[in-house]
This record gives structure tokens, sequence and C-alpha cells, in this order.
DNA sequence: TTGAAATGAAACCAAAAGGTGTCATATAAA
DNA sequence: TTTATATGACACCTTTTGGTTTCATTTCAA
């Protein structure tokens, strides 16, 4: 089995959450992401690091810069970790199917 | 909206979630808990604080002792703050709907 | 080719986390 | 009513975390 520690530990962080939605609309440049935010360039690389020592990002060098990428699919795992408690929810599993359903599919 | 930082905090430690897990079968006091783990009982105890902070146990006192049980319904919104990434999914949605179908459904 | 820009990396620091042991308090049981 | 049990609350310790500043290296651009 995968080892979600990595994962969850780099989810701990509200700073890394944050930058794991930036992501989600652009792959961005370590001074990028900074500019976001009000921290050094130095902290947010070490945010950078961790997420993507939990491969919840992945990077490669573009020229002098480096490009951050999101890559969602390691969230699987984690997902799938809380997906085992849905059966102790109050109103079980007829919420999140509903939400799930209603999303913009792609072309199934 | 909810504060999701207790509750990923809580969950960033791998002795909380097998807390988590335990508790999902059966109530436990705390020395029940201990019992399970290598580390004091007061050191299961702060585990079981913050598992509480972030609202995913609720405990309550029964005699001389206090009755630790799972609050699944607190997983909810993290759970749906990873949903907004499965938009990013490689195989995007199919593979989450079939586990959640496949599941022993209670009556619906 | 020289200077500016982007990143990498190291040393350092304060605070938080995860442990321990000890003592106090409340409740059950003999 | 003693005594044992279950927990709560501290004080204390070490390591990790999240941040900083500083310096080195690589690459683009004038």
């Amino acid at each position: 089995m995968t080892d979600l520690q990595p994962a969850f530990r780099a989810l701990a962080d509200p700073t890394r959450r944050d930058i794991l939605m930036m992501l989600s609309t652009a792959d961005m440049t370590l001074n990028e992401v900074t500019d976001r935010f009000d921290m050094t360039r130095a902290a947010v690389k070490k945010h950078l690091t961790v997420l993507e020592n939990g491969a919840l990002i992945q990077s490669e060098p573009r020229g002098r810069e480096r490009i951050h990428r999101l890559n969602a699919d390691a969230l699987k795992p984690v997902f799938s970790w809380l997906e085992y408690f849905d059966r102790y929810w109050d109103d079980k599993l007829a919420d999140l199917k509903s939400r799930i359903e209603n999303k913009d599919l792609p072309d199934d």
C-alpha cells in the first residue's frame, strides 16, 4: 500500500493547501507562487518541497525557471482513506453521490 | 465556511489516523486506546485531545471513565475539500463512482 | 561578456509537536 | 472507609516545522 504519511503531512499546512488550489488553475514558477504570499521565497520553496515529497506536485526546469504543476492523482489514496469513513456518516452516501453526479462531466 | 485546519492537523499524524480507525469499530476509553499503542497514556491522551479539537471524535464521561466515539461527520468538509480536485484526476470520476456504488448500501 | 534574474542550499531561530514522568482528583469496589 | 482505578493536568525534554537571512550557481539578456 502507498505511504499516506507524506501526503497527509503536506496537506496539514494551510499555505500548502492554498498552493495546491493555485496550481490547479495554472502551472507556476517559484517566484510566481511567492508573489501570492506574504513570506520569503525560501519559505515558499520549502512548502513546494514538502508538496513534492508528498507527490502532490511535480516540477521540471525550464531554462533558469522551474515549473510546478499539480499532480492531483496523488490525492486519490488520501481520498480513498477518507472514503472508508463515509459508511459512518449520518446521511451515508446520498449527498456525496449527488454532488459528484452534478459536476460538469467530461464526455461520458 | 468551516475551519478545515483543526481536522487536517489532526489527520496529519499516523497514530491519530489509527485511532480513528479503531474508534470506527468500537467506542473506547483512554486506557483501551492506550493498550493498543506503544506509548504512554499521557501521549495518547494528547492525541485524543487533538482529535477532539478537530471534532473528529467526541467523548463523554461514564463514571470514572470517559468514552471516546468517532464523529465521522467531521470528515465531510475534508472530503469536500479534496473532492474539488477530482476534476483533475486522470480518469476523472469513473473509478470513484464505481467504488462508491459497490459498497454495501444501507437501504436505498 | 557582464550584469541581472531565478533558483538552490545552508545556517540559524522560535515555536509547535510528540513524547515522558509525576502528582492530583474523582469514582468504584473491597 | 480504605484502597485501587481511571483520568486530568503539569512541567519538562527533544525533534520537527515554518520561517528568516545569506551566499552560490545557473541562465537569460543587454
